[in-house]
Order: structure tokens, then C-alpha cells, then sequence
RNA sequence: GGCCCCUUAGCCAAGCGGUAAGGCAGUGGAUUGCAAAUCCGCCAUCCCCGGUUCGAAUCCGGGAGGGGCCUCCA
């Protein structure tokens, strides 16, 4: 496989070229959430980055496996489901709806597999069974732990050391565990918890093994992209390495991604008690209570393309911050590539720009125009760590070229040549095939909610007007004309006059 | 206390040793009857102080500020 692609490695905190276990595949396991509480924006981060990188290895010709994993039994669960009068499984089943939804929304369409925890409990319960066998772990009173002073390499990931994880002190005290840094593999059940049969009585399994047995069936004893967020690092993946390798006698991952964490300035949010300084950024999560519920920012009419696109509009391992005015400005920047599609269709009328690409287009093809530099440009970013900042700094230079390319060959007006259409439907062309690498523009913005006879009814309104203006400025009557347009825009409506007519816009 | 990471214009942001992409906002112009849309122009020397180098936003050292992890967390 030939390119260029180099990725940052959290193991060795360096970039290096991409590989694979196996030539021309991958496999990319992602943590998902432990599905007790809707979702929120920082749950979004990593699946719309590990949609484009898989969409992009894809692009580059490799086929790809991508695992999204939920964690459906857990304390947390626990807790909650009696909150809410209901069982942990349907507690399970009506968060993980809304962690799909929310995914499908915003165009995050790659993922294979989402496992669930408890659909893998005997996977689970041969791990923990073969770690025992090898020394690794100790059954201590219906719990399981691992025995981190049993694994000579033990927070290689983190820097960790297991001497220091004592001094901290700040870890779960249990008097059934050899040392501090030791973690429960499986936990013997109390009465009423959800439980299953194992050799150590009735329990379930401790975070961080239903990662390592859910991906190794999956996947494989060596996963090519293991990705997550950046909270994930310890003790999650820490524990997950420590366990898969001292099982399977293998490396994991071979490829550790780590997504930046979403922030938001506390005063954003609706904190009662507020920290004293509540002007700086902090990481949105469901225990400071400070998050934006993703259904809810949609059911406000966000919409999930501009949120996408605000995701990728930065690099993957940097922090976002959150904000609305920040959303705002990300939405304006959108209207100029949705103006452009509604003007290459009145250029091309036969056409609609979110068709699919036509199947031969040839890639790399084409002349060393100035559309195809910038497509190179492109292309290169996504090879420097999937860098989408840069990659969308260039599809807006892509934007103003053929807009520019547009307005000198006055196309719009049916003056070129047919090698002018042709150079700048190879450019639009182009622009499809980057957009649908970031998973965007791949359809048609949504429409406001309106039934089909009103829908009819507005536009021959429209019509109307537009006409009657259309008479008044050929009687040379602009004050007509000029008040038409006013009230129309204090209705929201802008009018757009142009060579071939006049367009009206709803805002 | 330990381990990571960040600091680029009013705001967001790319940049990984060769003399600062892009977006939003602002502003001047082309176009327009006037607008809208579009295009063109203008708008930073990269937190501070040292050092390495012919050359540093980019490497090294120190300082200041901020974030994450060490406890559930994407």
C-alpha cells in the first residue's frame, strides 16, 4: 500500500508511519460510553474523528474494521436505573438509542461493531480465568484483581510507576487487594445488582476487561488503532494493555490515538456554584455536571453538519472549546460552501451536487491545475495525523477558487467554453470527493419542517413577489421594488438579484 | 507531590528549522439602480528571557500562564 500517512503514537509521543498487521487491513477499536446518562458533545469528539480516519484509511484503499464498544453494566448503571424506576438493561437500551441517534445525526456512519458488555460475559470470564492460570491476577472473596507487581512493564502508556501509585493514596482502599494499584478484573455481586455465574460466585465484570476481551474477539489479539479519548489514558488503557498483553503474550495496539477533550467555560454553563475562577475552560463531563446534551442542542435546531465541521475544524488531539457564539461563527463559515452547491446547480441544472460521485472518477487524475494543488494540499494534511484543521483551511481555498474560476468565465451566464465547464465540474468533482474523506456535504442541509402543500404554496408566493418587484424595476420604480425586498427581509427572507434572475433564501 | 500536554492577529485555527494556511468579525475596492451573493486588497513576527544555528513560531534551558491524568469520565 503506498502513501504517506504518519500517526501520532501516544506510546512513544511521536508521530510514526502508519502500518498494519496485516497488509492492506485494519483493525481500530474505539472506547464508546457506559451508557448511563444521555450523551453529551465530548462523547461526540471521538466518534467523528475515528469516523473520518477510518473514512480516510478507506480512501487510501485499506479495509477497515472499527469497533465501538458499550459498556452497559457498571456501577454507574446501577445507581441510576432505581433513580429512574427502570432496569439496568432498559436503562442500557434507552441510553445507547441516544448515543446512536446522536451518531447517525451527525453522519458518523463507519462503525462495524458495537459490542455490548454483557453480551461478552464468557469471553470476559475466560480472560480473567486464563490471567489467574498465568499468575496475573488472584481471586480475593468473590472479586478478581489484576496483580500489577506481576507485570514488568506495567503503565508504560502512562509513564505510571506502581511504587508511585501508592504515595498518591488516592486510590479505592480495599483490603482484598495485594497492593493499591491493583484493579478488580471481576466484582462479586451484592443482592439486587445484575449479576452472572463464574468460579468466583455471582458478580460482573470489572471496567476496563470487557475492552480487552470484547476487542480480541473481535479484532484480534493485536489491534492496529486502539482510540479513545484522553481521559481514557489511565487507568482505562493503562489496565486494558496490562491485561491483553499479559494474556495474549502479545502487543495490543500497535497504534494508540488519543482525541483532545471538549471544554467549556463554566459560566456557559448552568453551574449553581460556580468555582472561583469560573472564567476558565474546564473538560465538559457528566460528574461536573456542566455538559451539553447532544439531543437537545438538535432538538434546538442546531444543525449536526455545523457541529461535525466545528469538531473537525480542529486538530483531533488539541481541546475544543465549546461555545455558542463559536458554533454561530462555524455555521456562517458553512453558508458559504451551501451557497456554492445552490450555484453550481444553477450552472448546471442537470445536476445535483449531492448525488453521489460518478464511480469513475480517477483519482489523482487530472492536470496540475490549480484545483488539483489544492486537493494535493489537502490530501497531505490528512497524511500528517489525520490533521483536518489544515485540511479544511484548504477545502475553503477550494471554495473560493472555483467560485472565483466561476465568476471569470461568467458561467453562471452560459458564457464558456465547454473546456471551462469542464475544468470547473472536474473542480466541483474534487470538492466531493474531500468532503465525503470529512463526512460532510454528503447531503442536502435539512429543510425546515413544512407539509408539501405549504412548502408549494410559499414557493408560488415567492414567485409572486418576485415578479411583481421584477415589473416595478423595469418601470424603473426602485422604491417599490426596495420596499418589497425590505419586508421581505424583516421576514427573514433575503433576495438575491442575478444575470439570470432573482433567488430568494430563507435565513 | 508525580506523569502528560498546550500558549500563533479582536475571536477560532494550520504550521514540526528556511523567513506566518484558512475561517469568523472588521475595513477599502470591483460588481449592482441600490442591495444580497461573489471576487480582489488590507488586517500578526508567533507568552517572556537566554542558548544552538547561516537561519527558529518551529530545537535546547529557564520563567509565566493554562489544561488533562494520578478517583467515575469520550
Amino acid at each position: 500500500m503506498e502513501h504517506n500517512l504518519r500517526v501520532y503514537n501516544t506510546l512513544t509521543r511521536q508521530k510514526e508511519p502508519f502500518k498494519t498487521v496485516e497488509p492492506g487491513k485494519v483493525g481500530m477499536y474505539v472506547c464508546g460510553p457506559t451508557v448511563y446518562k444521555p450523551s453529551h458533545l465530548g462523547h461526540m469528539v471521538g466518534p467523528v474523528i475515528f469516523d473520518t480516519v477510518k473514512r480516510y484509511l478507506t480512501y487510501l484503499g485499506y479495509e477497515v474494521k472499527f469497533v465501538v464498544n458499550i459498556t452497559d453494566v457498571d456501577d454507574k448503571l446501577i445507581i441510576e436505573a432505581p433513580r429512574q424506576g427502570i432496569s439496568v438493561s432498559d436503562l442500557a437500551e434507552r441510553v445507547t438509542r441516544d448515543y446512536v441517534e446522536n451518531l447517525t445525526k451527525l453522519n458518523v456512519t463507519s462503525i462495524d461493531l458495537m459490542p455490548r458488555a454483557t453480551h461478552h460475559i464468557g469471553d470476559i470470564i475466560e480472560i480473567i480465568q486464563g490471567l489467574i492460570t498465568k499468575g496475573f491476577a488472584y481471586p480475593a472473596a468473590g472479586d478478581v484483581y489484576f496483580d500489577v507487581t506481576k507485570d514488568d512493564d506495567y503503565g508504560k502508556l502512562c509513564n505510571r510507576d506502581p511504587e508511585q501509585l501508592e504515595a498518591g493514596a488516592r486510590i479505592e482502599v480495599s483490603e482484598k487487594k495485594r497492593s493499591p494499584g491493583d484493579f478488580a478484573l471481576w466484582k462479586a455481586a451484592k443482592p439486587g445488582e445484575p449479576a452472572w455465574d463464574s468460579p468466583w460466585g455471582k458478580g460482573r465484570p470489572g471496567w476496563h476487561i470487557e475492552c480487552s476481551a470484547m476487542s480480541t474477539k473481535l479484532l484480534g489479539k493485536t489491534l492496529d488503532i486502539h482510540g479513545g479519548g484522553l481521559d481514557l489514558q489511565f487507568p482505562h488503557h493503562e489496565n486494558e494493555l496490562a491485561q491483553s498483553e499479559s494474556y495474549n503474550g502479545c502487543t495490543f495496539a500497535n497504534f494508540w490515538m488519543h482525541n483532545g477533550l471538549m471544554r467549556i467555560h463554566s459560566q456557559a454553563s448552568k453551574i449553581k456554584d460556580a468555582k472561583p475562577r469560573d472564567d476558565e475552560p474546564q473538560k465538559m463531563s457528566k460528574s461536573l455536571g456542566n455538559e451539553i446534551v447532544v439531543h437537545k442542542l438538535f432538538e434546538r435546531g442546531i444543525q449536526p453538519e455545523t457541529l461535525r465541521f466545528f469538531l473537525l475544524a480542529t486538530h483531533y488531539r488539541r481541546p475544543i472549546d465549546y461555545s455558542e457564539e463559536r458554533l454561530a461563527e462555524v455555521g456562517r463559515g458553512l453558508d458559504g460552501f451551501y451557497r456554492f452547491f445552490e450555484r453550481f446547480e444553477r450552472i448546471n441544472n442537470k445536476r445535483n451536487f449531492y448525488q453521489p460521485l460518478p464511480a469513475n472518477v480517477a483519482r489523482g487524475a487530472g492536470r496540475e491545475g490549480e484545483f488539483a494543488v489544492l486537493r494535493k494540499r489537502f490530501l497531505e494534511h490528512m497524511d500528517d495525523d489525520f490533521n483536518t484543521g489544515g485540511a479544511v483551511g484548504v477545502l475553503y481555498e477550494l471554495l473560493t477558487a472555483l467560485n472565483r474560476f466561476a465568476d471569470a468565465k461568467q458561467l453562471e451566464i452560459g458564457k464558456g467554453t465547454a473546456d471551462d465547464v469542464k475544468a470547473f465540474e472536474d473542480g466541483v468533482i474534487y470538492l466531493k470527493e474531500l468532503s465525503q474523506i470529512l463526512g460532510v456535504f454528503e447531503k442536502r442541509p435539512e429543510e425546515v419542517k413544512t407539509d408539501n402543500a405549504s412548502q408549494q404554496l410559499v414557493g408560488g408566493l415567492m414567485q409572486l413577489l418576485i415578479d411583481l418587484r421584477a415589473e416595478a424595476r423595469k418601470a424603473k420604480n426602485f422604491a417599490l421594488g426596495d420596499q418589497i425586498r425590505k419586508r421581505l427581509s424583516e421576514l427573514g427572507v433575503t433576495l438575491e438579484d442575478r444575470a439570470g434572475g432573482t433567488n430568494w433564501r430563507k435565513d
